[in-house]
Parts: structure tokens; sequence; C-alpha cells
DNA sequence: ACAGCAACTGTATAGAATGACAGCCCAACG
DNA sequence: CGTTGGGCTGTCATTCTATACAGTTGCTGT
């Protein structure tokens, strides 16, 4: 059940990526978006991750077809699991809020990058009004004049109601300010 | 909440057919694909029932993107057999907001540009918990993959308590998009 | 009989997307 | 030291897609 091939945090982020774009948009991303994502400047960088990922047997390019990537294995189990995972969880006690980390925003980019949970900070609950579901940390500082600095955090709160899909992004200040 | 809108035969079939593709094979389908499966000889039948469906607000024609179709409502919750959504629709009064313009974000760099009022929008204080204090209007594609797009409002919500200034930006859908 | 609508065919075209080739940089390795 | 592999930029030809416009057909309500 371990045949799990090892990827390199570059792969293993692409991989994540295509869940989340799956999870978010209903389809895979294209090379070019996935490139915008993570800042690539070619989309040709995504292509060969891609076939990386292809040849240790986590996706399927399906080729000649756009957006023709399928999920396998592993990750496509992950994903579906992730779906019926939606509110199961319990509201924490009022004090404070486990969120988890998952990537990073490159401020100025395509916000939402990669959904890899790199780790949980603990934030007090007083501070929202509406529990969000996951921290950004941002990368940059191309949105400066909104007061968001390279490595703050953003917590934000996905609401996937099609019909006025909100993305709601609270800054969380410097208290947790990173290097 | 049942204002579900009826269906010509074909237009069900066309929905049916995408469901279908998205489950099959982890993305929507093309026109091409759609009116090969029905046996059209022209995509541009399948573009038109796409069409319709997106006008009887049963799916959502993103524009531009290759697969660009995304289920709405009752057609995306039969997708997910496997998640139990909640949704808190507290549908009270159909109170209306009016919201002062107060400038554009260029998409992916420094928002919250000028605080100049250009003009009032009124918007459905349903499509909010909290009330928002401006709007914000995107120009630019960069955050595409955020799925804002240009010419989107963004209802932006100052709570400019000095410790953790939030900055709480919901996306006001494409009901308001500017050509 | 005529208007309107659903459901097509056919044609066309701008733009999106795939996927290949050629290089560059750098760290790891024998 | 040379080689290999991951990771990336740049460029490009081909193919795929979306989507507009112009028609045709058959049914339906007036």
């Amino acid at each position: 059940m371990l045949d799990r091939p090892k990827l390199t945090d570059r792969q293993q982020q692409i991989l994540d990526l295509v869940q989340t774009a799956i999870e978010r948009t209903g389809a895979p991303p294209t090379r070019a978006e996935i490139a915008a994502a993570l800042g690539f400047k070619s989309a040709n960088a995504a292509e060969e991750h891609l076939q990386a990922l292809a040849r240790k047997g986590v996706i399927e390019l399906v080729g000649g077809t756009s957006r023709g990537i399928r999920l396998r294995g592993e990750a496509l189990r992950s994903l579906q699991e992730s779906r019926g995972r939606q509110f199961s969880l319990p509201l924490p006690s009022l004090a404070q809020l486990a969120l988890p980390l998952v990537g990073r925003v490159a401020a100025g980019s395509p916000i939402l990058a990669q959904e890899h949970i790199d780790q949980t900070y603990v934030v007090e609950a007083t501070m929202f009004q509406r529990k969000p579901d996951y921290l950004l940390k941002v990368r940059g500082m191309s949105m400066r004049d909104a007061g968001i600095m390279d490595g703050d955090l953003l917590a934000v709160q996905k609401a996937r109601e099609a019909k006025n899909g909100q993305i709601v992004v609270a800054r969380l200040g410097d208290e947790v300010t990173v290097k």
C-alpha cells in the first residue's frame, strides 16, 4: 500500500495545486495556470513537472486535450476525502482556533496557490467574527499599499456558494510576522 | 428555494452529460466533445445549449477558458453525494445596501488605491453576513486564479482595530460584470 | 399564416493550450 | 572535474476551444 513514490517539494506543490484547482474550479489547471500560480514565467516549467509526476504514476496526462490531467491512486483518494471532510470539524473552544497554514500567496499574484499543509498556527478566535478556513502566507511586497507585507499571514475563509462565491481575506497583523 | 428552472429534454441531456464527464474524466467537456457525444455535427449546437443552461442559472460559463463550465446549485450538489453541505442561508429581508465605489484595485497590485468615491452601487444585503464598507473595482486579470476577474467588484470591510487590522474582501460575483 | 422558439448545420476566427526544442543555473555525486 | 538531474526561462508550431454570425427546419401558440 505504501508504494508511494517520493516526490520533490516542487512536485508535491504542483500536485497539491492540481488538487486544489479541481476542488475549487471543477477542472484541472492548464500549464499556464500552474505557472502563474507558482510564479513561473514559463509554462514549460509546469509541463516538465507534470511529466515528472506522470512518470512517477501520481497523475496521468491525457494528451492532446486541454486540462488533460487526471489524478491517480493516492492523489485521487485524498481529493475525495477532502470533499467529504467539509464541516465535520467541531468548532473549537472560544479561546483559540487551530488553523492550517496551507501555502503561500505571492502577493499580487494568483491567490490560493497550493494547498499543501505546512503547519498549524493557533490564533485567537476573537480576531474573527467568522471562522476562517486556513492561513496563507504572503510572499512579496506588491500589496504593500494595502498594508500587507511580506511574511504576513492571511486568514482565508472560503465560501463556495456558487451564486456569489465570496473570498474573504482577513489580514492577521504582524504578531506572527515571519522574517 | 425550489425555483428550479425547467429544462428542455435536450438541455437536461446536456446537463447530465456535463455531470457525467466531470465524474468520469475529472473535467467538464468541451463543446466539441458534447457535440460528438450527442451526435451533433456542429459544436455550436452544444454552445447554444450551454448558454441556455447558463441563462437558466443551472451552470456557469467561465468564458475565455477551455472547459469553463461550472455546475451551480442543484446540479453541483447532486454531483457531490459524499459531501454533507451546510448552507446557512438566513434568507432574511431582501434589504438592499447602497455602497460607494471608492476606487479601483489593480488586481495583484496595491489594494486600496484611492478613496475617491466614484459612484454608488446597490447590492443585495443577503450577500453578506457583515456589511461591507465600500466597493473596489478590479482592474486586470492577475488574480484570475482566485476567481477574481477584471471588472469584478470587491466589497471591502475595513475593521481598523489597530491591533489586528483586518481587511475583509468579499468578491461580488459577476452580476455587476463590467465589460 | 406568421412569429417565436428549440434545435440544429456550416463557417470562421481569435485566443487558449499542448508539447517540443534549446539553453542556463546550481547542487549532488562518483 | 565532468556529469547528471531538478528547476527554470524563452520561443514556437500545432492543435484545441470558445464563441460569434448566418442560415435551416419543425413545432407551437395566436
